[in-house]
DNA sequence: TTACATGCAAACTGTTTGCAAATAT
DNA sequence: ATATTTGCAAACAGTTTGCATGTAA
């Protein structure tokens, strides 16, 4: 019963943590995003998602962005380009690769350690890898 | 001394097996791309490249992004999204991987046959993959 | 001479920003 | 009381498009 207090107060220690302050705003965007599914979605998803609750609070386009830009830059987040053109935010802020439908727009995680890749070139002199993205496009089969 | 005429030649005959007239522009844009080295530039590269010969004449960007346009769907460049805002296009057509240094923003194809993917994973019912892209991003040793 | 390509400007999408009002500390 | 955050509208980057003019076949 008290369960719903104690979400929220986890919604605003990984705030605090973060170095963020607990707004109304923030406190929605961690309500929809950290409820321990794994999401992938782009600002105007997230604007629409939290638009359509018939609640009557909301929040504005710009504080969408904003937030995410904030909640990525404290790593709360992962930012993804597949599209060029929109970014995609990522609830998954560990290392994994992805594997993206493009005809149902569906981008789910795939594991770094079930696959291996074999025969990393040599990066430029004082250079080391950063990371490796890695997207698996599947198409309907002919 | 027949050389600049004969790749001209080449340059018409590519635009005209593609299916495409063999414009001002598009021999324009032809010359500086196909070389023989492999390039990777957004619509804007091309344009600046492309202005600052003294030539006199020029295209209009619109041109530059019709004309990049058509040539990927006719099959002579493939695109690639790094960065999530703008589109690059890249000469080699291929199926390859990159290596991208977002300091320099220097962009390399790596050969798919000198790596190996294990351990893919197993696509959705009617599925089968398109193509897996690859970049190995690096940024200076600390 | 006809279908296609170009160039310009205007439209459009995704994102950022300036600033006054609201809110967290 | 002070520093941050919000929301709006305006600005911005990258890209596409409508339409009159120009050009290839």
């Amino acid at each position: 019963m008290s369960e719903a207090v104690n979400i929220s107060d986890a919604h605003k220690a990984r705030l605090q943590a973060a170095g963020l302050r607990p707004t109304r705003q923030r406190l929605m965007v961690c309500g929809y995003l950290f409820d321990g599914k794994d999401k992938h979605f782009t600002a105007e998803d997230l604007f629409r998602e939290l638009s359509r609750k018939d609640g009557g609070d909301s929040l504005s386009l710009a504080t969408i962005y904003n937030t995410l830009k904030g909640f990525t830059e404290a790593g709360l987040l992962s930012t993804l380009s597949v599209d060029s053109g929109k970014l995609y935010y990522d609830t998954n802020t560990s290392h994994h690769y992805h594997i993206y439908d493009a005809g149902g727009r569906l981008l789910s995680d795939l594991e770094v350690q079930a696959m291996e890749i074999k025969g990393l070139p040599d990066v430029p002199e004082g250079q080391e890898i950063d990371r490796i993205d890695v997207i698996i496009r599947t198409k309907p089969r002919d």
